[in-house]
DNA sequence: GGTCAGGTTCCGA
DNA sequence: TCGGAACCTGAC
């Protein structure tokens, strides 16, 4: 156990100034399933095959374990222009300004493309605390472990790695019909047939379509992957939560009646703009949070 | 023990 | 094109 009897301590850890950023509220926004506290007001978790220790002992005061310094600003969003984010926002906007206010230091995380895919295959039709379990004995099985601190962790294993498990092995990890997804688009990935790091040279539609042509990848994942793994922070996920949001506090009834899903999508690109996605954060959080007491 | 969940696919109109 | 049913599993 790192630091017993002490708080939010590490052997070697640096330390980076932080500003309008909350790491617990941004690991507990349902971008990410995988970060586990480590009973000291740390968290330990892998940034891709890298374990790393991670604190927030005070609002400015980021640490993290030496050696992961610039891995964990990249991971966790700390290089993005905040501001010049929020003043794209539409003014005069009262519903998204208190979402805001509610979480202030919420970040849209960067996380491993093919991790961030995987895992929100998993997510269909699951509760948060079911996603996180099938999470953890995905990487305990068939992930590489790490030591770290006298934890065990494991990476998110490759898409080889699942190619190889095949879909009764994944399915015995409570995946239920989403076995058959994740092995499918495991070995469609692991042959090449579809090539995540040519992502980068389209645009967020073609990106969005190529996605998409995974199964198991309808609208919503392919937008969760562009956000969370991209860095395409026009892309907006529209789940449950957010779609009750949208329509009961920015639609009357009649205008909700009138929008399906796809026109509600067009509505909420064009109205959010070009960091649309950080507004589906902000406002995620908040519908999840705030308004579900 | 029943209900329902952070979605996608498939099928029939 | 569009709406509705089916799908595994576990948390509440």
């Amino acid at each position: 156990m790192p630091g017993a009897g002490s708080k939010a301590l590490f052997p070697k850890s640096s330390t980076i100034q932080v500003e309008s950023f909350d790491l617990r509220e941004t690991l507990h926004s349902g971008q990410v399933f995988h970060w586990q506290e480590d009973g000291n007001g740390g968290w330990i978790g892998c940034l891709g095959e890298q374990p790393v220790w991670l604190a927030q002992p005070d609002a400015g005061t980021l640490l993290v374990s030496a050696g992961s310094e610039d891995a964990a600003v990249c991971y966790l969003g700390l290089d993005q222009p905040l501001s010049a984010i929020h003043e794209t926002f539409p003014e005069g906007d009262a519903v998204l300004a208190e979402a805001m206010a509610y979480s202030p230091g919420l970040r849209i995380l960067r996380q491993p493309v093919w991790e961030c895919l995987a895992t929100f295959i998993t997510s269909s039709l699951k509760q948060v605390a079911h996603i996180r379990r099938i999470s953890l004995l995905i990487r305990s099985r068939f992930g590489v472990e790490h030591t770290f601190q006298g934890n065990r962790l494991f990476a998110y294993p490759g898409p080889e790695a699942l190619a190889d498990a095949g879909e009764a092995a994944l399915r015995q990890c409570g995946l239920g019909y989403r076995a058959k997804s994740l092995a499918l688009t495991a070995g469609a990935v692991a042959s090449g047939r579809v090539d995540l790091n040519g992502l980068e040279n389209l645009d967020d539609a073609l990106a969005r379509e190529a996605l998409m042509e995974l199964h198991g990848v309808g609208e919503k994942i392919a937008n969760c992957v562009l956000l969370f793994g991209c860095g395409r922070y026009g892309a907006f996920p529209i789940d449950v939560w957010m779609d009750r949001i949208l329509r009961s506090k920015y639609l009357s009834p009649a205008q909700s009646r009138k929008m399906n899903a796809r026109a509600l999508q067009a509505w909420a690109e064009a109205r959010f703009g070009p960091y649309a996605g950080y507004a589906q954060q902000y406002l995620f959080h908040y519908a999840r949070n705030a308004l579900n007491k």
